[in-house]
DNA sequence: TCCCGAATTAGAATAATTCTAATTTCCGCT
DNA sequence: AGCGGAAATTAGAATTATTCTAATTCGGGA
C-alpha cells in the first residue's frame, strides 16, 4: 500500500517510474502530480488546465486516459456528487465526501473508526461490496 | 408523509389531483405511475418508453421535467451511479442502493434501525446534512 | 367563456465523456 | 545504437444524457 504525504507532495520528477503495475509516463506522472498538488477534488477539466501550464502539448483525452488509469490502478480516487462531472482525489485511506452547498467545496469525511457496513446497513447475507461511494451535501456550523 | 403500497400500485387515475403542493398533471401522473408499477429504478428513457404505451403523445422532455418535478417534491427519489444515467425510485423511505455488478439489478438497502450518522461519521461539529447518497456494488451471494 | 400562468412539446443546444485513427513513445531484443 | 511492436498520446469527431428554447396547449379561476 502506498501512501503520500498530501501536505508536501513529490514534485512530478520524484515519482517513480511504475507504480502499482502501471507504467507511469511523462503525461501520468504530471496528471498525478497535478492532484497530489492541491487538495480541492479537482474535475478532469480543472486537471487539463493546470497539467496545461507544465506541459502545454498534453491533451484532454490524455487526460481522460490518465485519470481512468490512475484509478483503475488504485492512485487516486474518482469523486462523484449526483449529475456532477467527476472529480479526483488523492487520498486513499477509506472516506468519503462532503460538499458545502454554500460554497461548492468539496471535504474528506472519514469513517469512525472499526465501523463495518454491517454495523449500520441491511445487507442481505453473502453480498459482497466491491466499491461503496458515499457522498454528502449540507451546510458547515459557520 | 404519504406512502404506497409498492405491491399494488393505484392506477395513475387514482392519484389525486394534487399531491405534496405539485400539481397532478395527466403527464406527472402517468410518469409517477410508471415509477410506482415496477420498483425496477427506471431511466428517464426506461420511463419515457413505458409512459409512451398509454401516452404516445408524451416527450422526453416532458418526462424529464416530470421526474423533476417528482423529485423536488419527494414523491420520487432520484438514484446516481457513478456516471451512469440517473435512475428513479419510489421508494421514499431512507435506504441506499446496491448495484449487482453481474446483472446491473438495482436493489434498495436500508438503514439498520435507530443508526445516525454520527454513528459512523467523524462530521465536524455544526455539519447540516441536507442529502445523502449511498451507492454500494459488488455481488450477491447466489 | 376568457385569460393567464404553468406545463408540454419538438427540436436544438450543451457538456462531459468516449471513441477513432493516426502518430509517437518507449521497452526489450539484437 | 537500431528495430519492432505494443502501449500511450493526440486532435478531433462522435456519443449520450440532459437542459434549453420558443412556440403551443392546457386548466383553473374570474
Amino acid at each position: 500500500m502506498i501512501s503520500f504525504d498530501h501536505h508536501s507532495s513529490p514534485a512530478p520528477e520524484e515519482l517513480p517510474s511504475e507504480l502499482e503495475g502501471l507504467r507511469m509516463t511523462k503525461q501520468r506522472r504530471e496528471v498525478l502530480s497535478v492532484i497530489l498538488a492541491e487538495r480541492d477534488h479537482p474535475t478532469a477539466n480543472d486537471v487539463f488546465t493546470r497539467s496545461k501550464e507544465r506541459m502545454p502539448t498534453i491533451s484532454l483525452a490524455t487526460v481522460y486516459n490518465c485519470l481512468e488509469a490512475l484509478v483503475s490502478h488504485k492512485l487516486v480516487k474518482q469523486v462523484n456528487f449526483e449529475r456532477e462531472s467527476s472529480r479526483y482525489c488523492p487520498n486513499l485511506n477509506d472516506h468519503c465526501h462532503f460538499q458545502d452547498e454554500k460554497t461548492g467545496t468539496i471535504h474528506d469525511v472519514v469513517f469512525k473508526k472499526g465501523v463495518k457496513l454491517e454495523d449500520f446497513l441491511e445487507l442481505p447475507q453473502g453480498t459482497e461490496i466491491s466499491h461503496l461511494e458515499l457522498s454528502l451535501k449540507g451546510r458547515i456550523g459557520y
